[in-house]
DNA sequence: GTGAAAGCGCTAACAG
DNA sequence: CTGTTAGCGCTTTCAC
């Protein structure tokens, strides 16, 4: 029912020319008097053409199609490098496409990973904060140009990243600067390594001022706002507890911020908190949020750029790419409180405000 | 280089059967010895065989993969209904793909979108706030399941959605309960149904309480808060300006709060204000915003299965689903002032902790 | 229960 | 410049 599809055939009855005519006209390739070639065209237009994926992908031509491996679309950080990447890859002429490999860490490996492995996408664009080491393995294994970005574990495939060390301790720098002694630092989750980059930058400039780092300062946590508070919470109750909390990500910094409020302490007057990723709700929240910009459309582009190459068969001559991130100064941080760390009560269990993260049974 | 890939031939070689064979046992369909299966199967594993989708789809069977076509992958709403999506056809052993039709409404009429209709997806949903009906017609003249989810036009094609008059009504009816005479309505724009069903419950509402509607008080926007923020000023420094603001949307909302904040008014002792779509951040927010809640895991588990029934071919009986939305009452709405609407100055032309929307040139 | 043949829409390689 | 042949990996149809 409805329209048939239309094909090379199609076109080629039309036209009064063969199949291979239409295709090398449709694609600019091969010599094609340009007559034939603007009545092809027109036919195929006039008919809504458009090709069949599948048929090209199957004779391993290039599909000018990238995809993106992603397992959390409800970052905004991912989101904002997809919406770049989007943008990057419509300049060039191309179609992206999405594989949300959700689930855990060990996701996908064959499912969905294989489907798109097997020609859909000249290349893949890996944004995955979390991916196991046997998943990446297999990766390393396909034939299938690929990069990874902003998220990476130990690889040979090529990385296209933010600074987080550099910028961890430009955010540490900043905090000795207004007074404060005790930073205390909310690490998070270790599938990916941006939290022991953005910790060992905090841990380089405290060394840097000459100040021991207290272990007791680091809590963990998994880069989610409940994590972030709970991981507040029992720095602020601690003997001699910090004035300032650097939390991995805005997330957790939020989550920090509810339990600075909940220990009935004022932010930023009694403690300071920054966050890393300048997610959109940092610049919304009163008072904003200080934290750290990563430059997330430099990256997208260049990963694009970086997987363009690949593609072409240019093997990276860069295995990886990183650039530089932004201090951005709000008002969450402020000069460091006269008092010593005094013992805070801990509050009621679940912190107002605190939204708990949805989980998932299965 | 590396692994070469794994075909059925390669599969058969090893198991000296035919391709037929193992293409049977490894679908499960005719007639296979249960001896053969097992170890067509086992091999296949050992092999790390995945089909090649490109060939499956060719013949025009099923790919067992669903697609989204999605033209706004920063709204919250939308990322929370991709992530529902993902878990219902995850759980029906389908794989998915996002298919990003970014740009204007009128986009994508032949690229990608025409890629992923030539068989790549059994069928499509469609989560397009902004689309047009050009587009729609195309759609609908194309041979491929497809369901629209929450955003719709007038079109014959099946929809499932929250519910929007209804909950918009019962918002209106809230501010009334609570003395507000005058009240303020932010619509969104009309590329969706969406704001009009909602202007339609607040005038039903205040029609039903006997008040009259003053267009005065209804004041256009784009779901942006930029423009949330600029008709609550206009509305708030009119004469008579209202005592609560109702926002198509949550993101108005805020920007109505900004509004609110930069003419020096209090929230919600001055002005209440309640948006719709109940994003994360309107919990995050201090006070709270009060909104309302469209139930979005049942609207995307009923949009998969509406879509499972297109494709399976059992065309539908019902082409229009609604699921009640629920208020959501937070902080952000109060007893209505005693004032009567006193004229308010301007604020400075951008407000305070107002974000500008990202500008993309070209 | 299994296999052989044909063909999906397209393009690379080689004619003409 | 244009056409012909062959074949990608898979499934459908029909044979054994």
């Amino acid at each position: 029912m409805k329209t048939p599809p239309v094909t090379l055939i199609t076109i080629a009855e039309k036209a009064g020319v063969s199949v291979m005519t239409v295709s090398r006209a449709l694609n600019g390739e091969g010599a094609v008097a340009e007559k034939t070639r603007a009545k092809v065209r027109a036919i195929a237009a006039e008919l809504g053409y458009s090709p069949n994926l599948s048929a090209k992908m199957m004779k391993g031509s290039r599909t000018n199609v990238i995809g993106i491996l992603v397992n959390d679309l409800q970052s905004a950080v991912i989101n904002e490098i997809i919406g770049a990447v989007s943008g990057a890859v419509r300049r060039l002429e191309m179609d992206l496409v999405i594989y949300n490999s959700i689930g855990g860490v060990d996701d996908a490996p064959n499912r969905g990973l294989g489907h798109m492995l097997q020609g859909l996408c000249d290349g893949l664009l890996l944004i995955l904060p979390r991916i196991s080491d046997v998943h990446l393995r297999q990766l390393e294994q396909r034939d299938l140009p690929v990069v990874l970005v902003n998220y990476w574990r130990p690889t040979q495939l090529p990385v296209v990243r933010g600074g987080n060390g550099d910028a961890a301790a430009a955010v540490t720098r900043h905090l000795l600067q207004l007074g404060h002694r005790r930073i205390g630092f909310i690490a998070g989750s270790a599938f990916t390594g941006q939290s022991q980059e953005r910790q060992r930058g905090y841990e380089d400039a405290l060394e840097g001022a000459g100040i021991a780092i207290d272990p007791a300062l680091i809590a963990p946590g998994d880069f989610g706002r409940r994590s972030g508070y709970e991981a507040a919470c029992a720095l602020l109750t601690a003997a001699d507890a910090p004035t300032a909390i650097f939390a991995a990500n805005d997330e957790m910094a939020f989550g920090a911020i509810d339990a600075v409020r909940a220990c009935g302490l004022r932010m930023p007057q009694d403690v300071s908190v920054v966050g890393f990723d300048d997610i959109p709700a940092a610049a919304h929240v009163h008072p904003g949020l200080t934290t750290v910009r990563q430059p997330l459309a430099a990256i997208s582009e260049a990963a694009v750029r970086e997987l363009l190459l690949r593609i072409s068969g240019a093997g990276g001559e860069q295995q990886r790419v990183e650039f530089p991130s932004e201090l951005v100064l709000r008002e969450s941080t402020a000069k460091a409180p006269r008092r010593a760390g005094t013992a805070i009560q801990p509050p009621a269990p679940a912190g107002a405000g605190t939204r708990k993260r949805a989980t998932r049974k299965g």
